[in-house]
DNA sequence: AAGATAATTGTCAGCGCCGTCTTTTGCCCC
DNA sequence: GGGGCAAAAGACGGCGCTGACAATTATCTT
């Protein structure tokens, strides 16, 4: 491995001379500078990132932990802060949870090992502690999508209570009444508001909640209608509590041989916007996910930048998108 | 920040005691690791990974760099990264490249830089060499989905020229002759080859190629599909290049009004799994985008551990699944 | 032209950890 | 109970880099 030492010597000069030629290059003579540039190159020389941050406590890295890198919404959020994260130079540590608390612990202890700049984290904790060994630490942390109950930070969320609230009223003006509920599980933030929209709009409405909590993978989704119907529910109408969960239910109804929407309508949360180009059929309630992931990143980098006032918690609109899966009698635009 | 020291005078031993407590902790008598043990949790000690790799130069980290994290192709080749590396206490650093070269360089100056013991790329490099950059530093590296000219390294593909010639003898089976072939560019090997295939199906059927290259971005899709039919090529089917430009092409199509595939086939490259369980109907030639990611991985963890036989190219077979927009008479089974 | 000032470059130590070697401790045997 | 040996724990230096300060050189001043 190339160091220092080899370039400093190359040049002719001394190590701190080429230190100072990435550090502060003003403070070099234009002829040392060109020496020490040639000697570089000659070298292909690449600084020891270990070596600086051992140093200066600083990385240069944030790292971003969600629950499903495959998602279409957690990647498009993944889009947006890698974005940002790009343009300042900051590099990207991905962490994948599965949902698990455990999972999710073991990447914090990593993180922390690793000296991070920051975090961007979309908890599965309900009201767990573990994010405080980040805090303690003063590793600012920006939650997205998720806030987790008892902790404080920055925050970046889409407004999902609303969200589940105009998505079960469009049901329900479309006449239906059984409208179930499924996926998902009490304790995680956006779930619960999704779920607190909806009861709300039932309510409103005079309509009995039908309320079928689970996972948030195709699986569950699949999984719930598959049992919604083998014990004769029969809703007239599905929420499905994120977009997973809706396409895990659509694979059941096709199994049950049921069409969408003339059979049973179905709604979800997250677009997923390459399906819904192909062919606008599912009816969400979209949320901005490119947006809060840049907005959660440019959040972090004020915090890294020594930005100490209160917390901010910005709440981003959501935008319920009709198509065909609800059975709107107008046809889709889009 | 707590250092091993802390812990070492808060057990009363030696800094290097507790450093065996991580790294050989049968050396340790067990009265000692538990006092070792008992110091770290009450202080909460971490070790720092900068000053561990330092003296290692093992970082267990390394690199992934695709040139659309969002792109559903490629997150699913992540995902299945992601898994084998947690399994092996490995994590990921993300590189987005849009398949800019100058971006894809940037990013290998700094996994140089990170000292990261691995690398996994999808290279839009045709036959530039800043991939020897990493091989001249020994630092493994593994290419996905595509292979780059004249750099020998280990190799996980599709199988995507047999792929495009069956996509193109299905269109020509269908009936169709006018079959345009859009998006992608020479000098990427994956595009290739799916050109190859194309061309060499219609060339056996004796029809006339129409080849009409790109990018490989939704836009691209969308400005070749508006191009053709604004110039009055009207063909009767399009092969996508891939799947973001098959995205784009069903934007275009459905502003020009035209259906599909009553109108018009298309069939694409890389499957978008979500999109084809909520509604099957896109026509594709689908990769193991998971098995690409988990293998490669596999592959990246045997050169890490210290296989140093000759460079391995795995072509994973691929897969037509004909569904409605190919026009194919037989009703998908999805 | 000597002293002062500014610009440029260098020296040294240490960030947190671990490899190597040395010292200490515990234990067995006759 | 002392010699011999293995097990356990410690001392020391250095990984590659940069902060703080020191030293050198160039540039002014009067």
């Amino acid at each position: 491995m190339t160091t220092i030492l080899d370039v400093a010597k190359q040049a002719g000069v001394s190590a701190m001379t080429v230190s100072r030629y990435f550090n502060q290059p003003e403070r070099l003579a234009a002829a040392t500078s060109e020496r020490v540039r040639a000697a570089i190159e000659e070298l292909q020389y690449v600084p020891n990132a270990a070596a600086r941050s051992l140093i200066s406590g600083r990385t240069r890295t944030i790292a971003l932990i969600l629950s499903d890198i495959a998602n279409p919404f957690y990647t498009t959020i993944g889009r947006g802060v890698e974005d940002i994260a790009q343009k300042h130079n900051y590099t990207l540590i991905l962490g994948n949870t599965d949902e698990s608390l455990a999972k999710e612990r073991r990447y914090i202890d990593i993180m922390i090992s690793r000296c991070v700049d920051g975090v961007i984290i979309s908890s599965s904790s309900g009201n767990e502690h573990h994010l405080e060994l980040l805090s303690k630490r003063n590793i600012p942390i920006v939650l997205i999508d998720r806030t987790v109950k008892g902790f404080d930070a920055d925050a970046v969320t889409g407004d999902t209570f609303t969200g589940g609230q105009l998505l079960t009223r469009h049901m329900i003006e479309l006449g239906y009444t059984k409208i179930a509920l499924i996926g998902g599980w009490s304790g995680v933030s956006s779930l619960d508001e999704r779920l607190a929209g909806y009861r709300k709009a039932m309510q409103i409405a005079g309509l009995e909640p039908s309320v079928h909590p689970g996972r948030t993978d195709r699986q569950s989704g699949e999984e719930i209608t598959m049992r919604l119907f083998a014990e004769n529910m029969m809703p007239e109408a599905i929420i499905a509590a994120n977009n997973y969960v809706a396409v895990g239910a659509m694979v059941a109804l096709r199994h049950l041989g049921l069409r969408v929407p003339s059979d049973i309508a179905l709604a979800t949360f997250d677009d997923i916007e390459s399906a819904a180009l192909i062919h606008p059929f599912l009816t969400v309630v979209a949320q901005p996910a490119y947006q809060m992931g840049s907005r959660a990143m440019e959040m972090l980098l004020e915090r890294i930048n020594g930005y100490a006032g209160p917390t901010r918690k910005e709440v981003l609109p959501t935008e319920m998108i009709i198509r065909t899966s609800s059975g709107a009698p107008v046809p889709d635009v889009h």
